[in-house]
RNA sequence: GGCCCUUUAGUCUAUCGGUUAGGACGCAAGAUUCUCAUUCUUGAAAGAGGGGUUCGAUUCCCCUAAGGGCUACCA
């Protein structure tokens, strides 16, 4: 990379609705290079859509990239040097540069509706706006001087062209791909104002923007490449090539039944979350789920996603936000998309639950006992969550595996009354009722002494055990039964035996 | 259709011409255990196909195929 310039890169959603986890794995990796190199991250917002644009979908991008920990140096909602940050507050920058750029030829006046356009469309089969056919339109190109300012005084509607000189060969250097070539003639010319909404298309504010926010690297999706090529002469039409930035093209997120790439349309449709944070659309109404209402840890997120398209080169996976930072390397990220495998996330978030204290599992296990009518304060939640939290992969599967701590089961799994319950047990059951009556309750005291008493009396260790845990937990399952025990109590244990007793009818 | 990108197990990937092709998720089996789960151990599982270049190709080149992207007054 040639001079010493700061690092400043940028991430520019559209808000048309909520972001996406492959934009969120986009923000990422521009967010993880910018900060090994001490650079800045910008928050720029490209609403030059006014059509697709979404209210709400600001808030959402900033809300989920904050939970997520990336963290922006300038941008909408953050300030700086360089505002607005919001391209529909440029309109007027935007203005200026299409005159410059209409100034000196490289941009062309065109009348055409997109109505007729249309029109040539369905008529001339593969219809481009180009070297080829702009000759035979309604543009500067082809009209008087003068009738093109009469039709602007009268107010008529025009967009701004790029005017592409064909048959040349450009090379667009991409940190990721290396060089990629097209010629020229396979470009069309690329409406870079629109007369709809008097406001620049993507291209143009982008090309801009990026320049004069002296962004130095662009890190964007795959799907740019094709108008990389496009940019590069938008670039050199203003004159701009030397400082122009680097480009790295990210391999995109792949639905895992393989068929294209993921999209905000996906919702909920795979059976996984696509967005970061629940999302609502305020036009639909519709709800998609996400990734935090879930029960994924933020950090699970980012380090799933960063491994999505890039890798150390070492064998350790558990990375944190600081390690990524240290080892991620531009160069080092894949060319091929990415199938999303939902299974793998799980996983990391099972990781990262694991080495969360049991304290901070409490926090965020409370409010769901709430939900279920549990008071947390009377019961010592973090010693409960520490003997069931290696089970679970999510905060909320931590209530299926210890509801029974808080309320007594009222049926009993069929299989395993199948396989314990069987004649003979109530009888021992009522033996086990009187034994424990008179006993000391303490995990540690209990245990030999009714281990002690199965053996004295000959009974099989796992069907007596296992019918005990059947009437206190209602199915075969937990952990060690002397703990639950414990936490549950003497008289609350004895209730639920007798109550068992009642209940529990053998099948043969 | 045109243009561009890509191609190692079901999935994410390592390998920068010479390896028993490594790891992880998932899957299967076993061990541990009063149960389920965790954990541990083991196992099955890959270089798209065809040509070159080379003493030697997963690795470099070409062709084909497949997958993906773009082809709007959307980003």
């Amino acid at each position: 990379m040639e001079q010493n310039r700061r690092v400043r890169v940028r991430f520019a959603p559209s808000p048309t609705g909520a972001l996406h986890i492959g934009g969120v794995r986009t923000a990422l990796y521009n967010y993880l290079f910018t900060k090994q190199n001490g650079g800045d991250m910008i928050l720029r917002i490209e609403d030059t859509d006014s059509q697709r644009f979404v209210p709400g979908a600001e808030e959402y991008i900033i809300e989920a990239l904050n939970w997520l920990g990336i963290k922006f140096d300038e941008g909408v909602g953050y300030g700086g040097k360089h505002a607005p940050y919001r391209q529909s507050e440029r309109k007027d920058i935007y203005r200026k540069y299409v005159d410059i750029l209409l100034e000196n030829g490289k941009a062309y006046i065109a009348f055409d509706t997109p109505e007729e356009l249309e029109r040539q469309r369905a008529v001339i089969p593969n219809f481009q706006y180009d070297a080829t056919t702009r000759g035979s339109m309604r543009n500067s190109l082809t009209m008087e001087e003068s009738e093109v300012e009469a039709l602007i005084a009268v107010g008529a509607k025009y967009v701004v062209r790029i005017k592409i000189e064909p048959e040349e060969d450009i090379t667009v250097n991409d940190i990721i791909r290396g060089k990629v070539t097209i010629n020229s003639s396979v470009l069309d010319d690329k409406v870079l104002y629109k007369s709809a909404d008097n406001l620049p298309t993507y291209h143009l504010a982008n090309i801009v923007d990026d320049h004069l926010m002296e962004i130095s690297h662009v890190i964007r999706g795959e799907e740019w490449l094709p108008s990389a090529p496009l940019h590069l002469l938008l670039y050199r039409a203003f004159g701009w090539e030397e400082t122009m930035p680097h480009f790295a093209h990210l391999p995109l997120l792949l639905k895992p039944d393989g068929n294209g790439k993921l999209s905000k349309r996906d919702g909920d449709r795979l059976g996984f979350p696509v967005f970061p944070l629940e999302w609502r659309d305020p036009k639909s109404g519709d709800v998609s789920s996400g990734y935090r209402e879930t029960g994924y840890l933020p950090e699970a997120v980012v380090n799933f996603l960063a491994l999505l398209g890039w890798n150390p080169g070492t064998e350790q996976e558990i990375l944190s936000m600081d390690d990524l930072i240290r080892l991620f390397d531009i160069e080092r990220c894949s060319k091929a998309g990415a199938k999303f495998d939902y299974e793998k996330g799980k996983w990391f978030n099972h990781k990262y639950m694991q080495e969360k204290s049991n304290d901070d599992l409490a926090a965020l296990f409370c409010p769901v006992l709430k939900e279920y009518g549990i008071d947390p304060a009377k019961y010592d939640i973090p010693y409960i969550i520490s003997l069931v939290k290696e089970r679970v992969s999510f905060v909320k599967e931590l209530w299926n595996q210890t509801s029974y701590f808080f309320i007594a089961p009222e049926t009993y799994a069929e299989k395993d009354i199948r396989k314990r319950w069987k004649d003979g047990m109530p009888e021992i059951i009522t033996a086990l009722i009187t034994l424990l009556e008179k006993e000391d309750f303490s995990a540690e005291k209990l245990e030999p002494i009714v281990l002690d008493w199965i053996a004295a009396n000959g009974y099989h260790l796992g069907n007596t055990m296992n019918a005990f845990r059947l009437a206190v937990v209602g199915e075969c399952r937990g952990p060690h039964m002397f703990l639950i025990t414990d936490v549950i109590g003497k008289e609350e244990t004895i209730k639920r035996l007798k109550y068992a007793l009642q209940e529990i009818k053998p099948i043969d």
